[in-house]
DNA sequence: GCGCAGGGGGTCG
DNA sequence: CGACCCCCTGCG
């Protein structure tokens, strides 16, 4: 495959900071230049911005405009939605001047579900490393400037680890959990094409949670996260409950209220656009 | 530098 | 509500 490039001028909801740091993705780098490059599907691709410009350049299995318009969400209006959180109160208007450069990625489901799995109790550096090491043992190589990229396994190729092979590679406890699931989506127990076309929350976060190692924060992750893209969840982690006990309860930091409470009023307060400004409150949070 | 303790994007029983 | 696997980080 030969390389591609494709240019837009830049606009305001684009950042590379905020779209790649924020916690959404683990397999995208930065590089000396400021540039990022990451693996997704069967592409590598680096994007950087020059001159007003943002420019993605690199291996691309179909055609890079499209590949680049869906899986960077342009086709989702941002200014319209930040617009229209900042109406809803004070310190999410602050957050999203913070973090107004990002966007929801529409990455493979698949994956999405895969690594949100080896994300439970885990650290950020580790989780990218486990991940590195999967696709490096199970996917397929992809090069590019005299270097070897690996995609990320498919089904397919994942189901060929063993219990032990994945302890090997270091994902811990979550061994099993990722055996488990691989082999419940091979066999189509679960089955990932109805699940895309699913239309209600509800229905989509119920199945998810049938998959081990998939409780209701990681659920809402791979929702909001994948190409599954559910606006409406409102994924609650350490840092979002932090941010959410000070804001609305006047609680200190590490006061625990019941994570149904926190959706609950979250739902109350962003409403269908919770996911969003969920992201806007976590990179705020944890950045600032 | 090196060794060691502490903790981490939760889930499960 | 406690255990869980283990890498990463920070401190002594």
């Amino acid at each position: 495959m030969k390389e591609q490039i494709y240019k837009i001028d830049l606009i305001e909801s684009f950042n590379l900071e905020h779209i790649f740091e924020c916690g959404q993705c683990f397999r995208w780098n930065k590089e000396q230049n400021g540039s990022y490059t990451g693996v997704f599907k069967n592409n590598v691709l680096n994007v950087k911005i020059e001159n007003n410009k943002i420019i993605f350049q690199g291996i691309c299995e179909e055609d890079i405009k499209k590949t680049v318009e869906k899986y960077f969400d342009f086709e989702r209006d941002y200014e319209k939605i930040k617009k229209e959180l900042s109406k809803i109160d004070e310190p999410l208007k602050t957050s999203i001047a913070y973090g107004n450069g990002i966007r929801l990625l529409n990455q493979d489901l698949w994956e999405t579900i895969i690594s949100f799995i080896i994300s439970a109790n885990n650290n950020i550096p580790r989780i990218k490393g486990i991940i590195e090491r999967l696709s490096k043992q199970y996917g397929k190589p992809i090069i590019w400037n005299e270097k070897t990229y690996y995609a990320f396994p498919t089904i397919e190729e994942l189901s060929k680890a063993s219990v032990e092979d994945l302890r090997k590679l270091g994902l811990g406890f979550r061994d099993q959990r990722v055996y488990e699931t691989t082999k419940l989506i091979l066999t189509k127990q679960v089955n990932l094409q109805e699940l895309q076309n699913k239309k209600s929350s509800k229905e989509i976060r119920e199945i998810l949670l049938t998959l081990p190692g998939v409780g209701p924060k990681v659920a809402d992750c791979i929702m909001l996260f994948s190409t599954l893209k559910c606006l409406d969840v409102f994924p609650v982690d350490v840092w979002v409950r932090r941010v959410m006990n000070e804001l609305y309860f006047k609680l200190p930091e590490e006061s625990k209220l019941k994570r149904e409470q926190i959706e609950a009023l979250a739902k109350e307060k962003y409403g269908n656009l919770a996911g969003i400004a969920q992201q806007y409150l976590f990179y705020w949070k944890r950045e600032a």
